[in-house]
DNA sequence: GGGCGGCTGGCGGAAATCCGACATCGACCT
DNA sequence: AGGTCGATGTCGGATTTCCGCCAGCCGCCC
Protein backbone atom coordinates (compact mmCIF):
# COMPACT_ATOMS: atom_id res chain seq x y z
CA UNK A 1 0.00 0.00 0.00
CA UNK A 2 1.04 3.72 -0.37
CA UNK A 3 2.74 4.84 2.66
CA UNK A 4 0.26 7.62 4.46
CA UNK A 5 1.65 11.18 5.04
CA UNK A 6 0.30 11.71 8.87
CA UNK A 7 1.10 15.29 8.68
CA UNK A 8 -0.03 16.79 12.39
CA UNK A 9 -1.91 20.36 11.01
CA UNK A 10 -3.01 23.24 14.18
CA UNK A 11 -4.39 26.46 13.52
CA UNK A 12 -4.71 29.57 15.38
CA UNK A 13 -6.36 32.97 14.74
CA UNK A 14 -4.67 36.29 15.71
CA UNK A 15 -6.04 39.78 15.44
CA UNK A 16 -3.83 42.48 13.70
CA UNK A 17 -4.25 45.92 12.28
CA UNK A 18 -5.05 44.20 9.02
CA UNK A 19 -7.90 42.04 10.48
CA UNK A 20 -7.78 38.27 11.43
CA UNK A 21 -4.85 36.31 10.55
CA UNK A 22 -4.96 32.54 10.71
CA UNK A 23 -1.78 30.91 11.11
CA UNK A 24 -1.46 27.67 10.23
CA UNK A 25 1.47 24.94 11.27
CA UNK A 26 2.42 21.64 9.80
CA UNK A 27 4.48 19.33 12.17
CA UNK A 28 4.46 22.14 14.34
CA UNK A 29 6.57 24.33 11.75
CA UNK A 30 4.36 27.70 10.33
CA UNK A 31 3.34 26.74 6.92
CA UNK A 32 0.60 29.05 6.29
CA UNK A 33 -0.50 33.04 6.78
CA UNK A 34 -4.05 33.96 5.89
CA UNK A 35 -5.97 37.36 5.97
CA UNK A 36 -9.95 37.35 6.21
CA UNK A 37 -11.51 36.57 2.53
CA UNK A 38 -8.02 36.33 0.93
CA UNK A 39 -7.96 34.78 -2.46
CA UNK A 40 -6.40 31.17 -2.75
CA UNK A 41 -7.10 30.49 1.23
CA UNK A 42 -7.47 27.02 1.13
CA UNK A 43 -10.48 25.71 2.66
CA UNK A 44 -11.36 25.87 6.37
CA UNK A 45 -11.17 22.12 7.47
CA UNK A 46 -7.65 21.77 5.71
CA UNK A 47 -6.37 24.05 9.08
CA UNK A 48 -6.34 21.13 11.50
CA UNK A 49 -7.13 21.83 15.19
CA UNK A 50 -7.26 24.91 16.81
CA UNK A 51 -3.89 25.36 18.80
CA UNK A 52 -2.45 28.00 19.87
CA UNK A 53 1.28 26.62 21.25
CA UNK A 54 2.90 26.22 17.74
CA UNK A 55 2.22 30.04 16.96
CA UNK A 56 4.18 31.77 20.35
CA UNK A 57 7.08 32.51 18.63
CA UNK A 58 5.53 33.99 15.48
CA UNK A 59 2.60 35.63 17.38
CA UNK A 60 5.76 37.23 19.67
CA UNK A 61 6.99 38.64 16.01
CA UNK A 62 4.08 39.71 14.23
CA UNK A 63 3.19 41.50 17.09
CA UNK A 64 7.04 43.36 16.76
CA UNK A 65 5.82 43.92 13.01
CA UNK A 66 2.71 45.92 13.94
CA UNK A 67 4.70 47.92 16.13
CA UNK A 68 7.20 49.23 13.78
CA UNK A 69 9.67 47.80 15.90
CA UNK A 70 11.10 44.77 14.40
CA UNK A 71 11.79 44.87 10.43
CA UNK A 72 13.19 41.27 9.72
CA UNK A 73 11.02 38.25 10.44
CA UNK A 74 13.31 35.18 11.66
CA UNK A 75 11.42 32.10 11.68
CA UNK A 76 11.56 28.51 10.87
CA UNK A 77 9.16 28.40 7.51
CA UNK A 78 7.63 25.03 5.77
CA UNK A 79 6.89 26.59 2.18
CA UNK A 80 5.46 23.82 0.02
CA UNK A 81 5.02 24.35 -4.14
CA UNK A 82 6.67 23.76 -7.23
CA UNK A 83 10.66 24.43 -7.88
CA UNK A 84 9.62 27.63 -9.49
CA UNK A 85 7.41 29.02 -6.74
CA UNK A 86 9.96 27.96 -4.29
CA UNK A 87 12.04 29.79 -6.12
CA UNK A 88 10.27 32.84 -5.97
CA UNK A 89 9.46 32.91 -2.60
CA UNK A 90 12.85 32.77 -1.75
CA UNK A 91 13.73 35.60 -3.44
CA UNK A 92 10.90 37.70 -1.49
CA UNK A 93 11.97 37.02 1.56
CA UNK A 94 15.15 38.92 0.49
CA UNK A 95 13.48 42.23 -0.58
CA UNK A 96 14.97 44.50 2.23
CA UNK A 97 11.33 45.96 4.79
CA UNK A 98 10.54 49.47 3.42
CA UNK A 99 11.57 48.74 -0.26
CA UNK A 100 10.33 47.00 -3.58
CA UNK A 101 10.63 45.11 -6.42
CA UNK A 102 8.78 44.75 -9.97
CA UNK A 103 7.41 41.46 -10.65
CA UNK A 104 9.87 41.45 -14.02
CA UNK A 105 12.71 42.44 -11.70
CA UNK A 106 12.25 38.79 -9.94
CA UNK A 107 11.54 37.17 -13.24
CA UNK A 108 15.06 38.46 -14.76
CA UNK A 109 16.26 37.21 -10.97
CA UNK A 110 15.62 33.91 -11.27
CA UNK A 111 17.14 33.81 -14.80
CA UNK A 112 14.06 33.67 -16.49
CA UNK A 113 13.38 37.72 -17.67
CA UNK A 114 10.15 36.99 -19.54
CA UNK A 115 8.39 35.55 -17.03
CA UNK A 116 7.05 38.32 -14.82
CA UNK A 117 3.27 37.36 -15.25
CA UNK A 118 4.18 33.43 -14.05
CA UNK A 119 6.14 35.16 -11.07
CA UNK A 120 2.66 37.58 -10.04
CA UNK A 121 1.05 34.18 -10.30
CA UNK A 122 3.17 32.48 -8.13
CA UNK A 123 3.01 35.75 -5.84
CA UNK A 124 -0.42 35.03 -5.51
CA UNK A 125 0.16 31.68 -4.52
CA UNK A 126 2.37 32.65 -1.34
CA UNK A 127 1.18 30.87 1.23
CA UNK A 128 2.77 32.76 3.88
CA UNK A 129 1.61 36.25 3.75
CA UNK A 130 3.96 39.30 5.45
CA UNK A 131 6.20 37.23 6.70
CA UNK A 132 7.00 36.31 3.08
CA UNK A 133 6.46 39.84 2.04
CA UNK A 134 4.47 39.57 -1.38
CA UNK A 135 3.36 42.85 -0.86
CA UNK A 136 6.51 44.72 -1.32
CA UNK A 137 5.94 43.25 -5.72
CA UNK A 138 4.57 46.30 -7.80
CA UNK A 139 4.34 46.55 -11.52
CA UNK A 140 7.08 48.43 -13.52
CA UNK A 141 5.31 51.36 -13.68
CA UNK A 142 4.97 51.48 -9.95
CA UNK A 143 1.33 50.33 -10.14
CA UNK A 144 0.39 47.84 -7.62
CA UNK A 145 -1.35 45.88 -9.96
CA UNK A 146 -3.20 42.89 -7.52
CA UNK A 147 -2.58 41.33 -3.77
CA UNK A 148 -4.36 38.15 -2.91
CA UNK A 149 -5.69 40.16 0.25
CA UNK A 150 -7.09 43.29 -1.32
CA UNK A 151 -5.04 46.25 -2.84
CA UNK A 152 -6.23 48.78 0.09
CA UNK A 153 -4.05 46.15 2.59
CA UNK A 154 -1.58 45.99 0.02
CA UNK A 155 -1.07 49.65 -0.04
CA UNK A 156 -1.65 49.82 3.68
CA UNK A 157 1.06 47.72 4.27
CA UNK A 158 3.71 49.59 1.62
CA UNK A 159 2.75 52.43 3.70
CA UNK A 160 3.69 51.87 6.85
CA UNK A 161 6.61 50.17 5.87
CA UNK A 162 7.85 53.45 4.25
CA UNK A 163 7.13 55.15 7.62
CA UNK A 164 5.31 57.72 9.08
CA UNK A 165 8.22 60.22 7.83
CA UNK A 166 7.33 59.17 4.02
CA UNK A 167 5.26 61.54 1.60
CA UNK A 168 1.75 60.16 0.80
CA UNK A 169 0.83 56.74 -0.55
CA UNK A 170 0.76 56.66 -4.07
CA UNK A 171 -2.60 55.58 -4.89
CA UNK A 172 -3.01 53.97 -7.98
CA UNK B 1 -25.05 20.51 -10.75
CA UNK B 2 -25.21 17.35 -12.47
CA UNK B 3 -28.09 15.14 -12.43
CA UNK B 4 -27.79 12.29 -10.47
CA UNK B 5 -28.92 8.77 -11.87
CA UNK B 6 -30.69 7.32 -8.56
CA UNK B 7 -30.99 3.78 -9.97
CA UNK B 8 -32.81 1.45 -8.27
CA UNK B 9 -31.14 -1.99 -7.61
CA UNK B 10 -32.02 -5.26 -6.12
CA UNK B 11 -30.62 -8.68 -6.71
CA UNK B 12 -31.19 -12.52 -5.11
CA UNK B 13 -29.73 -15.84 -5.77
CA UNK B 14 -31.27 -18.72 -6.86
CA UNK B 15 -29.52 -22.25 -6.93
CA UNK B 16 -29.18 -23.85 -10.22
CA UNK B 17 -27.45 -27.62 -11.66
CA UNK B 18 -24.28 -24.78 -12.10
CA UNK B 19 -23.95 -23.28 -8.64
CA UNK B 20 -25.82 -20.47 -7.11
CA UNK B 21 -26.56 -17.59 -9.80
CA UNK B 22 -26.67 -14.09 -8.93
CA UNK B 23 -29.64 -12.01 -10.17
CA UNK B 24 -29.68 -8.34 -10.48
CA UNK B 25 -32.21 -6.20 -11.44
CA UNK B 26 -31.62 -2.66 -12.01
CA UNK B 27 -34.57 -0.27 -12.07
CA UNK B 28 -37.09 -3.59 -11.66
CA UNK B 29 -35.67 -5.05 -15.34
CA UNK B 30 -33.05 -8.10 -15.16
CA UNK B 31 -29.41 -6.55 -15.81
CA UNK B 32 -26.90 -8.82 -14.34
CA UNK B 33 -26.54 -13.05 -14.35
CA UNK B 34 -23.45 -14.05 -12.23
CA UNK B 35 -22.15 -17.32 -11.38
CA UNK B 36 -19.95 -17.77 -8.12
CA UNK B 37 -16.35 -16.90 -8.83
CA UNK B 38 -17.23 -15.79 -12.63
CA UNK B 39 -14.67 -13.29 -14.19
CA UNK B 40 -15.40 -9.90 -14.35
CA UNK B 41 -18.46 -10.35 -11.93
CA UNK B 42 -19.13 -6.71 -10.45
CA UNK B 43 -18.34 -6.47 -6.20
CA UNK B 44 -21.35 -7.58 -4.30
CA UNK B 45 -21.92 -4.08 -2.87
CA UNK B 46 -23.27 -3.03 -6.32
CA UNK B 47 -25.85 -5.30 -6.64
CA UNK B 48 -28.15 -3.36 -4.07
CA UNK B 49 -30.83 -4.92 -1.63
CA UNK B 50 -31.92 -8.32 -1.50
CA UNK B 51 -35.49 -8.81 -2.85
CA UNK B 52 -36.78 -11.40 -4.87
CA UNK B 53 -39.71 -10.05 -6.02
CA UNK B 54 -38.68 -8.56 -9.42
CA UNK B 55 -37.64 -11.80 -10.57
CA UNK B 56 -40.52 -14.18 -10.65
CA UNK B 57 -40.67 -14.53 -13.56
CA UNK B 58 -36.69 -14.52 -14.89
CA UNK B 59 -36.42 -17.57 -12.03
CA UNK B 60 -39.55 -19.29 -13.51
CA UNK B 61 -38.11 -19.51 -17.31
CA UNK B 62 -34.30 -19.88 -15.76
CA UNK B 63 -35.67 -23.27 -14.54
CA UNK B 64 -37.58 -24.18 -17.13
CA UNK B 65 -34.48 -24.23 -19.26
CA UNK B 66 -32.70 -26.24 -16.83
CA UNK B 67 -35.80 -28.55 -17.12
CA UNK B 68 -34.65 -28.38 -20.91
CA UNK B 69 -38.08 -27.31 -21.51
CA UNK B 70 -37.49 -24.38 -23.14
CA UNK B 71 -35.18 -23.49 -25.74
CA UNK B 72 -35.88 -19.57 -26.13
CA UNK B 73 -36.02 -16.47 -23.00
CA UNK B 74 -38.27 -14.40 -23.68
CA UNK B 75 -37.86 -11.73 -20.55
CA UNK B 76 -36.74 -7.77 -20.83
CA UNK B 77 -33.22 -7.33 -20.38
CA UNK B 78 -31.30 -3.90 -19.15
CA UNK B 79 -27.70 -4.22 -21.01
CA UNK B 80 -25.20 -1.82 -20.45
CA UNK B 81 -22.45 -1.03 -22.08
CA UNK B 82 -20.02 0.38 -25.02
CA UNK B 83 -21.86 0.24 -28.97
CA UNK B 84 -19.30 -2.80 -29.73
CA UNK B 85 -20.43 -4.62 -26.61
CA UNK B 86 -23.81 -4.21 -27.21
CA UNK B 87 -23.54 -5.50 -30.90
CA UNK B 88 -21.95 -8.29 -29.88
CA UNK B 89 -24.31 -9.16 -26.68
CA UNK B 90 -27.62 -8.31 -29.10
CA UNK B 91 -26.00 -11.19 -31.70
CA UNK B 92 -25.58 -13.46 -28.87
CA UNK B 93 -29.40 -13.81 -28.41
CA UNK B 94 -29.92 -14.63 -31.88
CA UNK B 95 -27.79 -17.92 -31.52
CA UNK B 96 -30.12 -20.35 -31.68
CA UNK B 97 -30.73 -23.29 -28.74
CA UNK B 98 -28.04 -26.06 -29.53
CA UNK B 99 -26.06 -24.24 -31.79
CA UNK B 100 -22.55 -22.46 -31.75
CA UNK B 101 -20.27 -19.83 -33.75
CA UNK B 102 -17.25 -18.54 -33.57
CA UNK B 103 -15.97 -15.19 -32.76
CA UNK B 104 -14.69 -14.52 -36.11
CA UNK B 105 -18.25 -15.25 -37.60
CA UNK B 106 -19.40 -12.83 -35.39
CA UNK B 107 -17.38 -10.53 -35.89
CA UNK B 108 -17.88 -10.84 -39.49
CA UNK B 109 -21.74 -10.11 -38.38
CA UNK B 110 -20.82 -7.38 -36.99
CA UNK B 111 -19.37 -5.61 -39.89
CA UNK B 112 -15.59 -6.05 -38.66
CA UNK B 113 -13.90 -9.06 -39.84
CA UNK B 114 -10.82 -8.86 -38.15
CA UNK B 115 -12.41 -8.28 -34.64
CA UNK B 116 -12.36 -11.44 -33.11
CA UNK B 117 -10.62 -10.85 -30.45
CA UNK B 118 -12.62 -7.47 -29.80
CA UNK B 119 -15.68 -10.15 -29.69
CA UNK B 120 -13.70 -12.29 -27.33
CA UNK B 121 -13.98 -9.28 -25.13
CA UNK B 122 -16.90 -8.05 -25.08
CA UNK B 123 -18.42 -11.72 -24.42
CA UNK B 124 -15.92 -12.04 -21.26
CA UNK B 125 -18.03 -8.80 -19.94
CA UNK B 126 -21.09 -10.39 -21.05
CA UNK B 127 -23.44 -9.18 -17.97
CA UNK B 128 -26.10 -11.81 -18.00
CA UNK B 129 -24.81 -15.20 -18.44
CA UNK B 130 -26.85 -18.17 -19.78
CA UNK B 131 -29.69 -16.09 -20.72
CA UNK B 132 -27.24 -14.41 -23.30
CA UNK B 133 -25.69 -17.35 -24.08
CA UNK B 134 -22.34 -16.09 -24.34
CA UNK B 135 -21.14 -20.58 -23.91
CA UNK B 136 -22.32 -20.71 -27.87
CA UNK B 137 -19.24 -19.15 -28.87
CA UNK B 138 -16.49 -21.11 -29.51
CA UNK B 139 -13.07 -20.73 -31.72
CA UNK B 140 -12.88 -21.51 -35.09
CA UNK B 141 -11.12 -24.76 -34.88
CA UNK B 142 -13.62 -26.02 -32.20
CA UNK B 143 -11.74 -25.52 -29.21
CA UNK B 144 -13.92 -23.84 -26.38
CA UNK B 145 -10.84 -21.19 -25.83
CA UNK B 146 -12.06 -19.59 -22.86
CA UNK B 147 -15.36 -19.04 -20.33
CA UNK B 148 -16.17 -16.23 -17.58
CA UNK B 149 -17.51 -18.81 -15.41
CA UNK B 150 -14.85 -21.52 -16.24
CA UNK B 151 -14.21 -23.96 -19.47
CA UNK B 152 -16.35 -26.88 -17.33
CA UNK B 153 -19.68 -25.27 -16.61
CA UNK B 154 -19.52 -24.06 -20.61
CA UNK B 155 -19.00 -27.64 -21.67
CA UNK B 156 -21.57 -28.60 -19.55
CA UNK B 157 -23.61 -25.78 -21.30
CA UNK B 158 -22.86 -26.73 -24.57
CA UNK B 159 -23.23 -30.80 -23.61
CA UNK B 160 -26.93 -30.13 -22.01
CA UNK B 161 -27.75 -28.11 -25.17
CA UNK B 162 -26.91 -30.43 -27.46
CA UNK B 163 -29.11 -32.95 -25.40
CA UNK B 164 -29.38 -36.53 -23.66
CA UNK B 165 -29.48 -37.89 -27.40
CA UNK B 166 -26.27 -36.57 -28.92
CA UNK B 167 -22.65 -37.58 -29.24
CA UNK B 168 -20.24 -37.24 -26.04
CA UNK B 169 -18.92 -33.79 -25.95
CA UNK B 170 -15.89 -33.11 -27.67
CA UNK B 171 -13.67 -32.06 -24.24
CA UNK B 172 -11.09 -29.02 -25.45
C1' DG C 1 -2.67 -32.81 -33.53
C1' DG C 2 0.17 -28.92 -30.78
C1' DG C 3 3.19 -24.77 -30.63
C1' DC C 4 4.82 -20.64 -32.32
C1' DG C 5 4.59 -15.62 -34.55
C1' DG C 6 2.31 -11.92 -36.36
C1' DC C 7 -1.79 -9.60 -37.35
C1' DT C 8 -6.18 -7.98 -35.68
C1' DG C 9 -9.84 -4.51 -32.86
C1' DG C 10 -11.69 -2.65 -28.68
C1' DC C 11 -11.13 -1.25 -24.00
C1' DG C 12 -9.35 1.14 -19.84
C1' DG C 13 -5.93 3.23 -17.33
C1' DA C 14 -1.73 6.00 -17.71
C1' DA C 15 0.94 9.27 -19.79
C1' DA C 16 1.45 13.17 -22.65
C1' DT C 17 -0.38 17.06 -24.50
C1' DC C 18 -3.40 20.98 -24.85
C1' DC C 19 -5.72 25.08 -23.14
C1' DG C 20 -7.47 28.77 -20.32
C1' DA C 21 -6.30 31.60 -16.60
C1' DC C 22 -3.25 35.02 -14.49
C1' DA C 23 -1.02 40.02 -9.16
C1' DT C 24 3.28 41.42 -16.46
C1' DC C 25 5.77 44.18 -19.81
C1' DG C 26 6.81 47.00 -23.52
C1' DA C 27 5.44 49.35 -27.82
C1' DC C 28 2.13 51.96 -29.89
C1' DC C 29 -1.82 54.78 -30.19
C1' DT C 30 -5.22 58.61 -28.85
C1' DA D 1 -2.07 59.41 -18.61
C1' DG D 2 -5.01 55.50 -20.18
C1' DG D 3 -6.21 51.64 -23.48
C1' DT D 4 -5.08 47.86 -26.73
C1' DC D 5 -2.21 44.48 -28.48
C1' DG D 6 1.05 40.71 -28.71
C1' DA D 7 4.51 37.91 -26.48
C1' DT D 8 5.80 35.59 -22.39
C1' DG D 9 6.07 31.51 -18.45
C1' DT D 10 3.78 28.62 -15.17
C1' DC D 11 0.07 25.98 -13.34
C1' DG D 12 -3.93 22.88 -13.05
C1' DG D 13 -7.55 20.60 -15.01
C1' DA D 14 -9.32 18.66 -19.14
C1' DT D 15 -8.56 16.46 -23.16
C1' DT D 16 -6.26 13.53 -26.17
C1' DT D 17 -3.07 10.05 -27.25
C1' DC D 18 -0.74 5.98 -26.26
C1' DC D 19 0.00 1.26 -24.64
C1' DG D 20 -0.81 -3.20 -22.63
C1' DC D 21 -4.20 -6.46 -22.13
C1' DC D 22 -7.15 -10.22 -24.17
C1' DA D 23 -12.44 -15.99 -24.16
C1' DG D 24 -9.07 -14.98 -31.80
C1' DC D 25 -7.37 -16.35 -36.27
C1' DC D 26 -4.40 -17.88 -39.77
C1' DG D 27 -0.27 -19.80 -41.68
C1' DC D 28 3.74 -22.19 -40.78
C1' DC D 29 6.45 -25.64 -38.67
C1' DC D 30 7.35 -30.08 -36.28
Amino acid sequence: MTTTPTVTRQHTVIDSPYGALTLVATDGVLSGLYMTGQRHRPPEETFGAPDLRPFGEAARQLNAYFAGELTEFDLPLRLEGTPFQRGVWAELVRIPYGETRSYGELAGRLGKPGASRAVGLANGKNPIGIIVPCHRVIGASGSLTGYGGGLDRKQQLLAFERGAEGEAPVLF
